[in-house]
DNA sequence: GGTAAAATCACCCAAAAGTATGAGTGATAA
DNA sequence: TTATCACTCATACTTTTGGGTGATTTTACC
């Protein structure tokens, strides 16, 4: 009863509202609908540090044969200088993780360290990674 | 009066036996002392790789700012480029294995990597450890 | 053809690394 | 005085690494 009366009272009110609240609808969408060609190009810099890999590097074939260092196990200590974990090596060169895990065993045994991150820090030593 | 009849009653056989222990042990003594020459010294030779670090390193001071990181995160990145492991770098600096994890990971954020390695590449790169 | 080294992969287990979150302190700047 | 920041540390949890062992398959060479 009383919301009845309360809508009769205020009909006018109400009807009123609801046109200012769809022409306001209108008028949003037609200024979107107008602006939309309006678009703006923003640049944004990104700084890329590109790797300064040493451009005419040779690994030492002397050390490499002196450590009894395997062509694969090379290429396993390469990739791991270059931050790539065993699973990203793995897909690289299409191995298993056990394998690249074995070879990096075997790598850390002739190297004789026993972290990935020793095995880079002397194989930089010894030339067999740039 | 029960301790002292012992006593009187093995008077010679304490006394026996005290000289037996004494002499044992001069013995042993004796033996110990011209064992002791018989020290054999053995000479290893064992290759060194003399790490080429750079002499005189400088960090980039400015890139350390760029990147934001503090002096504690920069000694954490260096250790780990010379391949110590959380463990270590922790009783190097006097820290908790926990407080290195945190450096640690604040570094990698910071360098926008994900592995200590690729942090120790990052840093190299960017001229921040030697 | 036999043999040795290299390469491949599996399984299990333990250790190290890394993430997420919260929190306390001291120094310093607003 | 509040706000910020570097530094410290903890707990709990997940992922990655590394060790040990064993096995099969290439590859290269005599």
């Amino acid at each position: 009863m009383e919301y009845k009366f309360v809508i009769i009272d205020h009909a006018l009110e109400i009807y009123v509202g609801a046109i200012a609240l769809i022409f306001t609808i209108l008028g949003i969408w037609l200024a979107l609908k107008l602006n939309k060609p309006k678009l703006q190009t923003v640049l944004v810099e990104k700084e890329i540090y590109i790797q300064k890999q040493e451009p005419g590097f040779v690994p030492d074939d002397a050390m490499l044969l002196k450590m009894g260092i395997s062509k694969r196990e090379w290429e396993v200590l390469s990739l791991m200088s270059q931050g790539f974990s065993n699973q990203e090596i793995a897909n690289q060169l299409f191995l298993s993780l056990n394998t690249v895990k074995t070879h990096g065993s075997n790598l850390f045994f002739k190297l004789e360290v026993k972290r990935r991150t020793q095995a880079i820090e002397k194989g930089k030593r010894l030339g067999l990674i740039g």
